[in-house]
RNA sequence: GCUGUUAUAGCUCAGCGGUAGAGCACUUCCUUGGUAAGGAAGAGGUCCCGGGUUCAAGUCCCGGUAACAGCUCCA
């Protein structure tokens, strides 16, 4: 007998050999139909396979990523064995699961698949998955492997095996097709009730660049064609929402191909939004004792050469910028800690001086591979909304603590309740690559750790993905549809206070090294806003929405009292147009309703005659009449309120 | 940067060798209206740029440029 222990504590004996459907069939038969795969002490598996020790056990359903990942997994595999029988010649590189769905590389040989193929291989998997073959695993050697493999004529499968280090290798089999594999799977594909195919795109074998083009498919697929159709649904909700298409129909901002690609410019809506935003932002650092600087564009070669950018990322940057002077150059700055390094400098600073924390919207500008640009979330010019802290290293958990309540005002604020944070160290091995030393690493990594925990924010370790020089903690906000986006960063710095040689006095009257952290809770404001237009749909908050108000007159008639409406609530800083086009009510307010205007006023004889205005709300209807200053008194109070809370 | 797709009116797109089109937006006129599209007329185009093929090129071919998708990258 073995013991096999469940997540929640309790302890059950199975007989040597049981598997993971048995187990679930043991609980109760409702389990065992929706299961879909197990993990036993830590490594998900299929759930045919024997345990045949004691073991921490756990059933995977749909709802958990595991569960999901081994469906999909499968689903590759079906993918594969539908290509394998409509395109005989197909060679097969590697088919895994993704965040969203699946896929698999493919090289088709002479044939090519494209967009409109797609229907009939999913016509073809359906068929396949109706009959509900089982997949059967096997071990075999890696010589069997290569002579199966090759036989078959797979040569990137070969590839991919002859680098196996491990002994023993394993395949699936479904039907007629035989995947190299590890695992885990569904019992059998069965359970895959709908498929969709998504995208066709090409993908370079094994990532690298100067290996053959595949031909990768993208699909999903569900146990149920219901949450197929759902899934859809939200794919076009998320195209409705593309910030860049609402930035056109808002005219938020521009992009112009004379002046250059990847260079975004505000319209003025999308400026006054900016600006509200930033506003909104200095009232917050203020309150937190960030004092603002402002800097040049532009700084000298010297001064990236010391902060050593200029070693990295000089060649790939835009190059610099010359002057009558020989041998002078300057470049667009990148970032601009080099220059919030030299104000540090600019005088003697004490220990009693420190945190000094040095903040601008500075806007910087970086040579972005070009099939990198994306609307507003990748750019080559771009404002940061950056603040430079400068503090003693018993400071540092302090200041981290500091800048998390800042990041947490700004993304409730702004509806982004749900914001989850990953923190960034060293690799555990490889440690010669990172600068500054151990003592000084191990005390930031620390202080990340312990502020999360202190804050009580869900934080994802990940080792080896710190910078070069120091520690990160990255924000990521869910947006409405789920969807997770990399906002906020702070970083702790060792390298910057080195290479420019930043000191302060002591206590002990001795020079000391000041550590450096960087933080942006907006990261920047191209990409902020980009994610709140997602996030939102363009219906932003009544404080920060371009227009406010639309005065709708019910006919030219009242064209007049209108624009007497407008001035009124003007008076109150209320932003507000009147849309004295030449047409019936009910197409104003279509229209208006369109534009995401949060209140609409209709007025018309009745309104005229009392001083009142009638009022919308954007999404929700008529809401009555009342006079003209008890509205603006409303709306001006509302704001204030929205303001007020931060 | 690489591979692929796309580029026609302000916007969304049709046209695919033979005189440049639709819907929406815009202008003017009629209508002067009460809570999600009133009617009519009109104006609007280097069919991305440069070459080539052809009697003839938005349309086919080549080269640029830009956007999109994916890959690779992101101080």
């Amino acid at each position: 007998m073995i013991k096999i222990k469940f997540p929640d504590g309790s302890v059950r004996e199975y007989n040597e050999g049981v598997t993971g459907l048995q187990i679930a069939e043991s609980i109760s038969s409702r389990l065992a139909q929706d299961v879909l795969a197990c993990g036993v002490n830590g490594e998900t598996i299929d759930l045919n396979r024997p345990i045949n020790e004691d073991a921490d056990f756990v059933l995977y359903k749909w709802e958990d990523e595991q569960g999901k990942h081994a469906f999909w997994h499968t689903s590759a595999h079906l993918l594969a064995e539908a290509l394998q029988e409509l395109y005989p010649n197909i060679q097969f590189g590697i088919g895994p699961a993704i965040e969203n769905g699946f896929y698999y590389d493919v090289d088709p040989g002479e044939d090519v698949i494209k967009e409109g193929d797609l229907p009939a291989i999913e016509k073809k998997m359906a068929e396949l998955a109706a009959k509900k073959e089982a997949l059967v695993r096997e071990n075999i050697s890696k010589e069997d492997a290569l002579k199966m493999f090759g036989e078959r004529g797979e040569t990137y499968k070969c590839e991919l095996i002859s680098e196996l280090e491990d002994g023993h290798i394993t395949t699936y089999t479904q039907g007629a097709f035989t995947d190299l594999c590890r695992g885990p799977h569904l019992m059998s594909t069965a359970p895959i009730k709908a498929v969709k195919l998504l995208s066709v795109a090409g993908a370079y074998w094994r990532g690298q660049e100067d290996r053959k083009q595949m031909t990768r498919i993208y699909g999903i697929s569900f146990p149920k064609k219901k949450m197929l159709d759902e899934y859809l649904v939200l794919l076009e909700e998320a195209k409705k929402r593309d910030h860049r298409k609402i930035g056109k129909e808002m005219d938020l901002f521009m992009f112009s191909d004379t002046v250059g690609k990847g260079l975004p410019m505000w319209l003025p809506k999308g400026t006054a939004l900016r600006l509200r935003l930033q506003d909104f932002l200095r009232r917050i650092q203020a309150r937190y004792d960030y004092q603002e600087v402002m800097c040049p564009p532009i700084g000298n070669k010297l001064l990236y050469v010391t902060s050593g950018h200029y070693a990295k990322y000089g060649k790939d940057a835009f190059q610099p910028i010359h002057t009558p002077e020989e041998g002078e150059e300057y470049f667009l700055k990148p970032m601009n800690c080099p220059h919030h390094c030299m104000i540090y400098k600019n005088s003697p600073r004490s220990y009693r001086d420190l945190p000094l924390r040095l903040a601008e919207f500075g806007t910087v500008c970086r040579y972005e591979q070009s099939g990198e640009l994306h609307g507003l979330t990748r750019v080559r010019s771009f404002t940061q909304d950056d603040a430079h802290l400068f503090c003693r290293p018993d400071q540092v958990k302090d200041e981290f603590l500091r800048v998390m309540d800042i990041i947490s005002i700004v993304f409730t604020s702004m509806g982004l309740e749900n914001f989850e944070a990953q923190i960034s160290l060293r690799d555990k091995e490889n440690r010669e690559k990172y600068i500054g030393s151990d003592e000084n690493w191990e005390r930031a990594e620390q202080a990340i750790i312990e502020a999360c925990k202190e804050k009580g924010l869900p934080a994802r370790i990940e080792y080896g993905e710190a910078a070069f020089y120091g520690p990160k903690l990255d924000f990521m906000v869910k947006d409405a549809l789920g969807r997770r986006w990399q906002l906020g960063t702070i970083q702790v710095d060792y390298n910057l206070p080195e290479r420019f040689e930043l000191e302060y006095t002591g206590s002990d009257n001795q020079k000391h090294r000041p550590v450096m952290i960087h933080r942006a809770p907006f990261g920047s404001m191209e990409r902020f806003i980009a994610v709140l237009i997602e996030h939102t749909a363009g219906k932003f908050p009544l404080w920060l929405t371009p227009d406010q108000v639309a005065i709708l007159p019910i006919s030219e008639k009242y064209n007049e009292y209108a624009e007497k409406v407008r001035l009124e609530l003007k008076k109150n800083d209320i932003r507000a147009l009147v849309d004295d086009r030449n047409e019936k009510i009910g197409r104003k307010i279509r229209d208006n309703e369109m534009k995401r205007i949060p209140y609409m006023l209709i007025v018309g004889e009745k309104e005229a005659e009392n001083g009142e205005v009638s009022v919308r709300k954007q999404g929700e209807g008529d809401k009555g009449s009342m006079k003209i200053e008890d509205f603006a008194k409303n709306i001006a109070e509302e704001v204030h309120n929205m303001i007020n809370k931060w």
